[in-house]
DNA sequence: ATTAATGGTTACAAAATTATAACTATTATC
DNA sequence: GATAATAGTTATAATTTTGTAACCATTAAT
């Protein structure tokens, strides 16, 4: 096993050990205080972040199966969360954005989620959370970066198989 | 608001943001692999990284709710993935851990996830690996020592707002 | 002009996750 | 010794998430 090798393993299993801990921070705590659920709260936070999206994209943001996004969000909708937009050029394509509300709530969404890591936080002194931010923003780049070229048109395991066999 | 709030909120952003991708990495795909529940492989990563946990430790680790655990662990001892082991000096406490097979079939799914991560950064060059291990070595030092002092026992989220409204 | 491919929906089923309440056994506290 | 607290289980229900197949509308390809 080269360097490369043993580098790419010891990501794998630092990044892999703390998945649970971000859940526990940045979802279960926020669920019980919003009544919302995981793929509802990564919907919005995708959207946030993109401004629009496709069905599709939403899909393959969630890593969740074409049919259930459709539910996901007519939920959405239903609570004049989201909204639909269609494309000009493409009467197929169906875009979803935030609406004001949706904008509103998630803003303190987001609130939360920062209140709940600075109480895990509260023992960590400044130098270290000054490197921990360094960290946190480098990573964030780099992954949202291979994020966008992950397979895509992923919407469900077996179209996942599907792609992936080639 | 302050630097500090600053700092946390950024981190609090880079890191909420990077959750879908890395459970798309790592456990979405590896699910369809393995035939495990995203709560098993992290029930299996867990028991990994500590030898061995309590009933509730496992709960707490996972927030699951505490009569969840049973059922999540009958099915890895049907599987003759992990063991039950009583504690000498207090004999309610159950410590569960990995057996020879379940270290075997974890050390496999650890592949898996390496596997699944080497994809997604294949275009990444030497360079970024680089900072990115480091990255990540510290992301993890510094939550998983969080981890450990967040809210014990919480192992719904009734009793989990119990203990936080205090 | 057919045919294939893409984006999305409908309908349905199965499995996983979350949530509670009530309970046993054991240990700690007063 | 009575009472409270802790660790774990049983039982039950509701909700969320996952998995398929068949389908419509629109666009791309030949």
């Amino acid at each position: 096993m080269d360097d490369l090798d043993q580098e790419i393993k010891s990501i794998s299993d630092n990044l892999s050990h703390v998945v649970p801990i971000l859940g526990r921070i940045f979802i279960k705590g926020v669920r019980s205080k919003t009544n919302m659920t995981q793929q509802t709260l990564q919907t919005l936070g995708a959207l946030w972040h993109h401004g629009k999206l496709t069905m599709t994209g939403i899909g393959h943001h969630l890593s969740v199966p074409k049919p259930h996004v459709t539910a996901l969000v007519d939920r959405l909708i239903a609570e004049e969360m989201v909204e639909r937009l269609n494309d000009e050029n493409d009467r197929r394509i169906i875009y979803i954005q935030l609406t004001e509300k949706g904008r509103e709530r998630f803003w303190e969404i987001k609130q939360i989620m920062t209140e709940s890591l600075r109480a895990s936080l509260l023992l960590v002194d400044k130098e270290k959370l000054h490197k921990l931010n360094e960290s946190a923003q480098y990573i964030n780049e780099i992954l949202t970066e291979v994020g966008k070229t992950m397979i895509q048109n992923c919407s469900s395991s077996s179209e996942c198989k599907k792609e992936i066999d080639v």
